[in-house]
DNA sequence: GATCCTCAAAATATCGATATTTTTATTGAC
DNA sequence: GTCAATAAAAATATCGATATTTTGAGGATC
C-alpha cells in the first residue's frame, strides 16, 4: 500500500500507522475540531479515522506527553479542557520564549537567515493583502503567519528553547482558532509582522521584542474577549 | 495481583501496568542505567521488566515527547544521546526558567508557602551535614534536593512555568548523574543553598535570582568539566 | 427519599500471534 | 578484494481476542 499524504504542514514522510494516528488526532485537537474536554474513546477513534486500536492507543500516549489530552489510567483519555486562566498561562509562556529565541535569532542571524525570512514575510504579506479582500484562505493565512514567525527565530541555536517556543505556538494557536479571531481586524496585525519584519533586518532587538510582546498580547486579549462571556461552555 | 510499589519520587498510584513501565524507563534513563544511545529493542525491555510488549510501546511513545527516546518508524527507539552541547543547552534553558519561576514564587508565596520551604530546606540541610561527614545517602540528596528547589518556585501559578521547569530539571539531573557530581564539594553547594533560602524568606528576588544563576552555572560547569575537560561553558 | 449493594453492559488495558520492514549474512560476478 | 544481489534472520508494527476495570441501572434496606 502506497498511499500519498498530503498535510499542510508536512514534516517528513511517515513510516507507520501510529505516526499517521499522532498527527491527525494532533492536528483535529488544535483546529479545534475535537473539541476541549471531549472523551475519546477508542472504538469512536478507530470509526472515525479508519485505524486499528494499537496505534491510536500510541498517539494518544504521545499527545499526553504533549499535554494536548489527558490520560488517566482505566478511565480513558479525553481532550484536554481549555480556561482563561490556561489562555492567559499561554499566553505569558509564548511571550517569555518567543522573545528570547527572537533575541537570540536577531544576534545570530547571517545572510541565509534574512533571505529566509524575507522571502517568508513577502509570502505573508501577499496572502494579507487578499484576505483584506475577503477571498483570502483563512487555513493558508494560518500557514505563512506560522512559516513566517518561525523564520524569524530560525537562527537561533538553542535546540530546547525552539522546541518549548513551538510547543507554547501551537497550544496558542489551539486557542485562537477557538475564538474565531478571524473577527478581528487583519490589519493591524499585518502591520505588526511587517513592523517585526523591519526591526529584525534592521538588527534592533529591543523594538523587535516590544514589537513581538505587543503581538502576542494582543492575540491573547482576543482570545480571553471572546472566551470568558461563554467559559462555561468552553470548560465542559 | 496487588503488588505494593515504592518509588523515590511516589507521584500517586499507578493503575496501569503502561505508566509503571513509564516511570521505570523514566528512572533508569535518568539515571544512566540505560546509557545514552543505547538502542531500545522491545524483547530486551520486556526481559528487563518482565513486562509485556504494548505497555512498554505506550510508555516509549510518552517518552519520546519527554524527549528522553528517540522513536524512528520502523526502526526502532533509542535513548537520547547527550552532548556538550545539549547540556549548555539545558543548563541554559534550566537558568532562565527557574529564575522566572522563583520571582513570580517570591512574589506570590504566603505563609504556607515559607513554612513549606522552611521544612524543605532543613531537611536538606540536616542531611547535607552528613554527607559532609562521608555518610549521607546520595540518592536521598537528590530527593531532598529535588524537593527543596521544588518549594522554593511552588507559589509560582504559571502551570505552564512550571512544567518546563521540571523538564529542564529532570534533563539536567540526568547529565549530572551521568558525570557524578558528587565528588564536587557538597560544602559551596549546601552554602548556596542556605543562600536562596535566606533570599526566598526576605523576599530579596534579586539577589536570590543571582544566586539561583550561580547555582545553576556551577552545575552546569561541573557537567561540562567532567563531560569534556578542557572546554568551558561560555556564556551566551 | 437517600444510601448502599449487586449485576450487567461498556470501555479500557493487555496478551499472543501475524504481517511487514529492516538488518545481517551469503553467494556469485567482475 | 569489492560490489551487488539475494536469502535468511531479527526486529518492529499491527491486528484480533481476552481479561480486567469502571460505569450505570435497578432493587433492597434504613
Amino acid at each position: 500500500m502506497a498511499e500519498i499524504l498530503v498535510s499542510m504542514r508536512y514534516d517528513g514522510p511517515e513510516r507507520t500507522i501510529a505516526e499517521r494516528a499522532y498527527r491527525l488526532l494532533r492536528e483535529d485537537i488544535i483546529s479545534g475540531a475535537l473539541a476541549p474536554g471531549l472523551k475519546l474513546k477508542i472504538e469512536m477513534l478507530r470509526a472515525r479515522y479508519g485505524l486499528g486500536a494499537a496505534p491510536i492507543r500510541e498517539a494518544l500516549a504521545r499527545l499526553s506527553s504533549d499535554h494536548l489530552v489527558k490520560l488517566e489510567g482505566q478511565r480513558g483519555c479525553e481532550v484536554v479542557p481549555m480556561s482563561v486562566r490556561d489562555a492567559r498561562d499561554i499566553g505569558n509562556m509564548r511571550k517569555l520564549l518567543e522573545v528570547e529565541a527572537l533575541r537570540i535569532s536577531i544576534r545570530n542571524g547571517g545572510d541565509e537567515w534574512e533571505n529566509a525570512l524575507a522571502a517568508a514575510f513577502h509570502r505573508l504579506e501577499r496572502l494579507e493583502r487578499t484576505i483584506d479582500q475577503g477571498i483570502g484562505d483563512l487555513a493558508e493565512w494560518e500557514s505563512l503567519n506560522h512559516q513566517f514567525h518561525k523564520a524569524l527565530v530560525a537562527a537561533c541555536d538553542s535546540e530546547w528553547l525552539l522546541r518549548m517556543r513551538q510547543l507554547m505556538f501551537d497550544q496558542h494557536e489551539r486557542y485562537r482558532r477557538l475564538s474565531r479571531v478571524k473577527t478581528v481586524a487583519t490589519r493591524d496585525i499585518s502591520l505588526e509582522h511587517r513592523a517585526l519584519f523591519e526591526a529584525a533586518l534592521d538588527r534592533n532587538a529591543e523594538k523587535a521584542v516590544t514589537v513581538m510582546e505587543t503581538h502576542i498580547g494582543r492575540t491573547t486579549d482576543a482570545v480571553l474577549q471572546s472566551f470568558a462571556p461563554g467559559e462555561r461552555a468552553l470548560a465542559r
